[in-house]
DNA sequence: CTGTTAGCGCGTTCAT
DNA sequence: ATGAACGCGCTAACAG
């Protein structure tokens, strides 16, 4: 039995003293340095295995200055369009031999700065995160340490940040064209919170459609919902039954576009017969009827994301900021209608 | 400016050639101990803050042996399922000053024990994990390690270990009685993998009912489908369209069961009025139709494995292992229909 | 109340 | 090809 300590673990001194070498040798042989002859290498190798070794991969990084840990912030991983990307990212982090650390930040920028500094403290390589509303700051904070990190499916403008975004503005733009292809002319658009970017240029996009269109905007018929809690539910309940004139629905993710049409349910009104609904995320939900919904490329987000800061921490020094906007459109599910009436 | 190093932050060094302290000093006064005084405390703590002293929590660890982290291990972080406790559980330890580390297993006990390496090379002081299918073997690896886990969902026979479940033979014999209740006599059960305990109970409890009710057990009504991987959607639409003759069908999670209704669609077949489902977890989609479903408590699992593993770490020596059998029924729907055939 | 010493486990550097 | 010395940043243990 090899000795133990404090945390009760087999070290590389305890192989050292197993096998008569010393505990750097033990430390090279594992690493497969090429200046141990690979019989050291394979008596080692064979002890450390036949010891249960497991490296402590808190103290190699004290020494090397490398966690090989990354963070993940998400608004909440409860939600189906990041925990689909949450997973796709840890699945290509891994196969690179990173580890993930996983916040929620509850889309709260308070929160995500406690998230970025347990990050920091923690030492993590690099942080991948979907930016809380007005965390303009969060970002600052995280340049100003000079941690390595990139945007997902949210950007700030005048920042010089990387990042991976879905292209919001076509996105509105194409989901409001697409109601109004189809007649309808009273789109009610239940939107994000003020101060992410998604939420803004879905708006212009809108906004652009109905221009377009000849159709005057209504300030009115755009709202904002909170996306955690579960006042969104009253605070839809309420817009829903005071603008019944509306025909159809935008809402700003489909998790909220599921609970509009279970609201538009309890209000008698049938969707998309009397109501139509467009949602945003295109989440694969295993329902009989799909939700009519703008895509994103959650599988790409991941993987550009991913990409984009390995190259930063692994690549030639300073490998400039990238910024990627992917193609968006509405996927159609049986969510719509098409209005008929002639007035 | 502060003196910068490896790691590019400030150290307890530097705070201590700013303020004249010793670096110990300012450890402990930033520790809060008692025995330093307030009016250096402040001095201090001042410092610290104006120089942005960001803690590294892996060289502390290093010195003290504990990391306050825990490691936590789903099957599938995109499973509702799995990342509604997930995310309970990050509150809960959170609140308590645990950061956590999560994992997919892809519920494959080689990819778990590799998430339980990493844990260990980690220094998780903790871990909860949902075993996945035959990792008896992973778990003797943690008891040999003397890492404290707690397993939720799911348990091992013969091993003394603490978990949290639910009463899956209750949650079998409560499903299979509710449709047999409803005059179903042919009921499929498309269950989950074998070598874990929720498969195999609720079968027991699908069994029990059967046989309560005088109704032969028919072992092809029984099969095995697998959880993750899209070869399950494959498999069960193989196995209900040769199984026409099955009223009912009673499917291991819910997710599997919205695919059984999809498919079941596509066959032509309309879900209540022509095949009834039932699933298990009781996931709350917000769906105008609910699926009939086997409840579990996940706030209640995730809180009382939360608690128990605290209890390891942080109580007095030894607190014994704990199991936990939460109360389990099912979750009327909208997925079952009555049988009114006199035959 | 505060400073000094020491060492957690590892990897880098230099010497042999 | 291998070993010895050193230090990453922090805190436990002891001095005073």
């Amino acid at each position: 039995m090899a000795a133990r300590r404090k945390t009760g673990n087999v070290t590389l001194k305890d192989i050292a003293q197993a096998t008569g070498f010393s505990a750097n040798t033990v430390s090279r042989a594992l690493a497969d340095k090429p200046d141990i002859s690979e019989e050291t290498k394979a008596v080692i190798r064979e002890k450390a295995s036949q010891m249960g070794y497991i490296a402590n991969a808190l103290a190699s990084f004290l020494r090397s200055g490398v966690s090989r840990n990354i963070a993940i912030l998400v608004g909440d991983i409860s939600n189906p369009h990041f925990s689909v990307m949450v997973k796709e990212m840890q699945t290509l982090l891994q196969r690179r031999g990173y580890n993930s650390i996983i916040f929620n930040t509850e889309e709260k920028a308070a929160v995500e700065k406690q998230a970025i500094t347990t990050s920091l403290s923690q030492n993590v390589d690099g942080i991948i995160l979907c930016p809380a509303p007005g965390g303009e700051e969060n970002i600052r904070f995280l340049q100003m340490h000079g941690k390595p990190f990139v945007m997902i499916g949210r950007h700030f403008s005048g920042e010089d940040a990387s990042f991976v975004i879905c292209d919001d503005v076509h996105g509105g733009y194409a989901a409001a064209r697409y109601l109004l292809d189809r007649g309808h002319k009273d789109i009610l658009f239940l939107n994000g919170p003020r101060g992410i970017s998604s939420s803004a240029e879905r708006l212009e996009g809108y906004r652009a459609a109905l221009e377009e269109k000849g159709i005057a905007y209504r300030s009115e018929l755009v709202q904002t919902v909170p996306v955690t809690s579960r006042r969104g539910t009253e605070k839809m309940r309420d817009i829903l039954s005071q603008r019944a004139e509306c025909t159809a629905v935008l809402v700003f993710n489909d998790i909220l576009a599921w609970q509009v049409i279970c609201i538009l349910g309890e209000l008698g009104r049938k969707v998309p017969e009397q109501c139509s609904v467009v949602g945003f995320d295109n989440i694969k939900y295993p329902y009989p009827v799909h939700l009519t919904s703008v895509s994103s490329s959650k599988t790409t987000m991941a993987k550009r994301s991913v990409e984009i800061l390995l190259k930063k921490l692994e690549g030639q020094k300073g490998a400039g900021e990238e910024c990627v906007v992917l193609e968006t459109d509405v996927v159609e599910g049986g969510t719509v209608a098409v209005l008929n009436e002639k007035r």
